[in-house]
DNA sequence: GCGACAG
DNA sequence: ATCTTGTCGC
């Protein structure tokens, strides 16, 4: 089983939502969906302590844990080689990859036909290409997980740009979003 | 000091 | 991330 986790945000507070799909099917197992206050502002390399309470609130609420989390951030691909991915699955004790729609740092390097986020001589992640023409998502290691596993995974449950644990988890917060909103007018 | 900068 | 109409590509 896979898990996916993102995050909305409406006045000040944090809405996540965690789903678990089939590996094999991409169906979705379970969901849940899990409401706090939003604490700390959104600042690059600390985005971890911003959505990591509403993520844990969320995932707690599942009858059933998936055996991988795809979280919808970097992972190693951090300056401190921490980012959201990797606070997650240290948090969980259990394995994670971070999938970003967009780049924090590391330059795509093309190697052996692959395209690698080298910094400071490490490979720290890589810029994959589900459809050709479309822009990539950032893969990198969570908690767990080599990154070879995670592009592997990635694949796997990938119909669309972005894979569908995350792609279902973000959908998920956003009508639930919607939902509170349309309750507060 | 300047530019970059996950969500 | 959020605000926000039409428009482009698959
Ligand atoms: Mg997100």
């Amino acid at each position: 089983m896979v898990g996916g986790v993102d995050v909305a945000y409406l006045g000040g507070f944090g809405i996540a939502a965690a789903v678990v799909l089939d590996y094999s099917t991409l169906e979705i197992l379970e969901s849940a969906v899990a409401t706090c206050p939003v604490k700390v502002p959104y600042i690059p390399t600390l985005l971890s302590f911003r959505e990591l309470p509403p993520a844990l609130a969320a995932i707690r609420r599942l009858k059933v844990q998936p055996d991988v989390f795809f979280v919808d951030a970097q992972g190693w691909a951090h300056p401190y080689r921490c980012g959201f991915a990797c606070h997650l699955g240290l948090a969980l004790c259990k394995p994670t990859v971070g999938v970003a729609k967009s780049r924090l740092i590391g330059e795509p390097t093309e190697v052996d036909g692959r395209t690698l986020l080298l910094d400071k001589g490490e490979a720290i992640g890589e810029a994959v290409t589900i459809k050709e023409h479309s822009k990539p998502v950032y893969v990198s290691v969570g908690n767990m997980v080599s990154l070879e596993t995670a592009v592997e995974i990635v694949h796997q449950c990938s119909r669309s740009r972005v894979p569908e644990p995350t792609l279902q988890a973000h959908n998920l917060a956003a009508r639930t979003k919607s939902k509170l909103a349309e309750g507060h007018l």
